[in-house]
DNA sequence: CTCCCGATAT
DNA sequence: ATATCAGGAG
């Protein structure tokens, strides 16, 4: 386990290399988010941001979506992968923003996970960045990178890791850090081909230091 | 736990 | 060819 000491150097170090991290799935309110992160799952937020424009062109509101037959609404989503479970699951999504929520994405988090297609960590994203609430959401990445870090244990799960995130970081930091993991792990930190020679947080890395204990370099 | 799934990097 | 991508539902 890091001490709270390794911490803050983690996040000074994060921050000196991103400390424009931010968001970066295009989005103009909080229904499109939604949209956006839920379509995000296992698949580049680069991707995404291919479909968006035309799909928001077109559908601006939940009834635009349930109005759509599904078969439509999943050729307009294809290219994203896992298309037929999420385009269902944004129908039922809609439809239950409608019926229950007055067309509106709710803000507290446990009314949000009551949506189709939106979990724990869906629900984090858009009650941090639509609602400004303070949240850690754990995805591939920050699940990734605090484990290879050694902030918690390989076997603990998604919700073991945002529990110790929140309870090691700060809450004022908990948004800022979050993007900042998720930019250090896309672009830094890579799951096929991390970048450890050129890490500043080799020295208080556990995987880092393993690796180049491997290769047969003295950290 | 398995399934969903196309695009991209390695 | 295979691993991975801002996961969630059944």
């Amino acid at each position: 386990m890091q001490s709270k000491k390794n911490m803050e150097f983690i996040l000074t170090k994060i921050g000196e290399m991103f400390p424009d991290a931010e968001c970066e799935l295009n989005h103009s309110n909080p229904f499109e988010l939604t949209i956006a992160v839920l379509l995000s799952a296992q698949c580049t937020d680069a991707l995404v941001n291919k479909v968006t424009p035309d799909l928001f062109s077109k559908y601006k509101t939940p009834e635009d979506y349930i109005q759509v037959p599904i078969e439509e609404l999943e050729n307009d989503i294809r290219r994203i992968g896992l298309f037929r479970s999420k385009a269902k699951h944004i129908k039922q999504l809609c439809q239950s923003l409608v019926e229950n929520y007055g067309g509106e994405i709710p803000k507290d988090k446990s009314e949000l996970v009551k949506l189709a297609g939106v979990g724990r960590k869906t629900a984090n994203v858009v009650a941090s960045v639509a609602f400004g609430e303070p949240a850690i959401a754990v995805d591939t990445h920050v699940e990734r990178v605090s484990k290879r870090l050694g902030i918690c244990r390989w076997k603990d799960s998604v919700l073991e890791v945002e529990k110790t995130l929140m309870k090691k970081i700060p809450e004022e930091e908990w948004s800022v850090s979050h993007h900042r993991f998720i930019f250090f792990g896309r672009y830094h930190c890579k799951a096929q081909s991390p970048k450890c020679d050129e890490c500043p947080l080799l020295e208080v890395c556990r995987e880092g230091k393993k690796r180049m204990k491997k290769r047969g370099v003295f950290v």
